[in-house]
DNA sequence: ACTCCATCAAGAGCGGTGCTCTCTTATTTT
DNA sequence: AAAATAAGAGAGCACCGCTCTTGATGGAGT
């Protein structure tokens, strides 16, 4: 009965993962405003309701993407981050950058789905938290690896975090670079969303009619980013 | 001749401007992409059909709500600029990097259709190239300004940007802040592609479930910025 | 003053969307 | 074998952007 009841649901499992796919295929092509059921539903020659079966809606759909998206992330930041010397610190920040501007160039409509504007009625759903940190993970290991190894030396000059926000620096240290002291994590999200902004002003048309040679300067900010975290 | 054909023209112009306000109101509401010509007409009490006398397609009442946001956001830059006291580039830097940050959690949706992820088929004419840039002018003249006064006092160990930056750096400098560095040029481009960073991270649910303390992290990253491209 | 014509609102309609409901068929469980 | 469950098909609702045709209206040139 065990296996009885997993023939059918099977069945529904691979239908399942097929429609994820061509949704996928279809997210690459028209972006996320163009991602349609009924024309999943017509490229597997289902009638639209059927989808209904495996999808109560369009968002559900549209979070199964998410999540995927957040792993398809994580796995090419972790295969470039785990190719290099592990003691080469800024190799590994600097490879993980590139990692996240390649994956971002090479799927533009995913990496807005995850990083751009949010679908004003989309609540995103706790399942996604943990595919969402997959990268800020093997970020945290790198910044916590080269703290622990004292490879770590920041630039003088620069502030101190101000105390109200050990709290939340506590969390996210607990969660992604345990042992770390908040100065460092300040500085390192200060990095990190600078990574992110840089990739976002690319991808969004920021650097449009701007910057030509968008590698050379990605590159160089990222350095200087690392540098301001204490990587050299 | 002169004053009849603008007396048409001015109820054309004026109905003009009533939906772009109706669109506006409802983009602020429910966002870009629940914008829709027929909702505005109905609020108009027209017929749908009718707007398209006004607007030839939903992409170009878009692109007119596109170029008043940047107008808005670039306006409450300018003005957060000119209160406080020219010769404080450091507080110049942080009342800009403020107002964009107060412009954009006050109009989430109008930011989001600047600064998120574009609009797949949608390419931007040159019309909103001017008004894109009237913050970053704002940014250009500041650091100009504070270079000029020798406050600049970037600190020490970050490599300089690589040759092939030179052209692009050498076009922003004409069009935002002339007779800078290209040293100084990449910091600044660092600290200004962090700030939206930073904001972008805010408003697109980047920090949900991980920082609390959003206006205290703001001010800390931004003064970090703002040290590395040499304000203190 | 009176045509003439450009402008514009209105309406119908096309093909598309997400989603719901009902009906029938197939499969699993009892 | 019967009952229960799951799944597909189809029709339909209310919406969308956009197009085309039709009729009214008001300014322009004679």
């Amino acid at each position: 009965m065990n296996a009885s009841r997993s023939a059918r649901e099977r069945v529904r499992a691979e239908l399942t993962r097929e429609i994820t796919e061509i949704a996928r295929r279809q997210l690459a092509v028209e972006g996320a405003p163009g991602l349609s059921l009924r024309a999943v539903a017509r490229e597997m020659g289902m009638v639209s309701s059927a989808i209904y079966r495996y999808f109560p809606s369009r968002d559900d759909l549209l979070t199964a993407l998410i999540i995927d998206g957040y792993n398809a992330l994580g796995e090419a930041v972790e295969v470039a981050d785990a190719a290099g010397d592990p003691g080469d610190f800024t190799g590994r920040w600097l490879a993980v950058c590139r990692a996240v501007r390649g994956w971002a160039l090479a799927h533009p409509h995913e990496y807005a789905l995850l990083y751009g504007s949010p679908v004003p009625g989309y609540q995103a759903p706790q399942d996604t938290v943990g595919p969402a940190l997959r990268d800020t993970v093997v970020y945290g290991k790198i910044i916590e690896a080269a703290h622990k190894a004292g490879a770590l030396t920041p630039p003088d000059g620069f502030p101190a975090p101000p105390p109200v926000l050990a709290e939340d620096f506590g969390r996210l240290r607990a969660v992604i670079m345990p042992g770390v002291p908040d100065d460092v994590v300040a500085r390192g999200l200060t990095a990190w969303t600078g990574l992110f902004g840089t990739v976002s002003f690319e991808l969004f048309g920021q650097f449009n009619n701007t910057i030509d040679e968008r590698e050379a300067l990605f590159d160089h900010v990222m350095i200087t980013l690392g540098r301001l975290v204490g990587l050299r």
